[in-house]
DNA sequence: TATCTTTGCAAGTGATTACTTACTTATAAA
DNA sequence: TTTATAAGTAAGTAATCACTTGCAAAGATA
């Protein structure tokens, strides 16, 4: 009786965000469990009856949230649209001078993969694994962004001569993307040596030198 | 003497062109529809199955020369270890100056990786998929081994006053790393832009710039 | 209270997977 | 020529896959 009272309390509890919000609540929690298993069992192990059994749900559960298997990696690539590139375009977007925008750029791309571990592995994995056009297009799109968000601070910077004006933005912004993918590989490779905070700090300042070497 | 020479020949002919030398050509056979089954249809098409059916044999013949699918993809990792890594081992160790040494390891490794555009694929997503420690350990030698030898050019010419002394060489290997990875990932999404000459020659010129800058 | 929607589960579905088995055939050595 | 071995196949195997079905029950609404 005890028990049941205070199941019920719980469940009033998870009623406050209304009713339907169980749905939204099983889809945050079946997106992070795929995440989850995805960097921490491999993809081999991302099958529904493993996801069910990370959310305490049966298989056939999973399906009343997302239609496939494949909608959740589609869900999980669209919630990094709005969590990360929107993040990167309002920094870059900002009135602050360029080298603290380019610092704050680089900081909150890294710790964002950092704290979203799978999210790199995971798109990249499924583009390989799937080969999907697309997926491929939506990826395409998503490095074209940042790369774009990127630039235009380092365009801000040579226009207000802070820069060198020979670079090319463009390569600078290839150069930089494979920054976070490099974090990425070392910290999933050798996490017991890797050290978020000193990679944060040395490749700003190698891209930093960068900017400004062709001054002399 | 006569038959002992007999059997020499035979021996030898043997090695190079029959019998044995059917089954590494098969080897061989295999090993290249499973990079082309990657990089053209995508991982999850690299069923025995269909590999099978690239190669022309049944799919209980592939069992004949391997004796596990995992089996091929280690074989393909030890021909990446004895391809690509030793030859950029002999151009670092070169005694020709560093920026013609640095130039050419770098053209070398992208080239390897442009010919050959499965194997980072591969590699990667392997990684992923298994979440396997011998597998992570391994790609992560492979990385360590090339940031060494891209680290001693660095060094060189460092030590001759070619390059700036207050460089972290291990950075500047880590931002290299990200470099052909970078090329595999636009070569990939956007392979009708991509230019391989001029992504080569833009790096080469980012990464000359990075290492001179601090002289000023 | 009656009804409707959402959420859940148990028990399936056919398809596909890596790999095996039992047997055949080509080839080269003895 | 005989014999041994490597290379091949057809037809399996059990396991797993993503996904479906039929039904139950909780919760909100009326």
């Amino acid at each position: 009786m005890i028990t049941e009272s205070k199941q019920q309390n719980r469940e009033e509890k998870m009623k406050t965000v209304v009713e339907r919000a169980s749905g939204t609540v099983r889809k945050k929690q079946i997106k992070k469990a795929t995440l989850e298993i995805i960097s921490g069992e491999g993809f081999k192990n991302l099958s529904t009856k493993n996801l069910a059994s990370h959310v305490h749900l049966s298989e056939g559960a999973i399906f009343r949230h997302f239609h496939s298997k494949n909608d959740i990696i589609l869900s999980i690539f669209s919630d990094v649209k709005d969590d990360l590139l929107k993040s990167l375009q309002k920094i870059a977007e900002k009135q602050t001078p360029p080298q603290k925008r380019l610092e704050e750029f680089m900081r909150f791309h890294i710790k964002y993969l950092k704290l979203n571990n799978g999210v790199t592995i995971l798109l990249f994995t499924e583009a390989a694994y799937q080969n999907n056009n697309l997926l491929k297009k939506q990826l395409n799109q998503f490095f074209w962004l940042i790369k774009q968000y990127f630039g235009k601070i380092i365009h801000d910077g040579i226009a207000l001569g802070i820069w060198n004006s020979t670079l090319s933005v463009d390569t600078i912004s290839s150069l930089y993307i494979g920054i976070p993918i490099t974090m990425n590989i070392e910290m999933n490779l050798i996490p017991e040596i890797f050290s978020y905070d000193n990679f944060c700090s040395q490749m700003f300042l190698l891209i930093s030198r960068l900017l400004v070497c062709a001054e002399q």
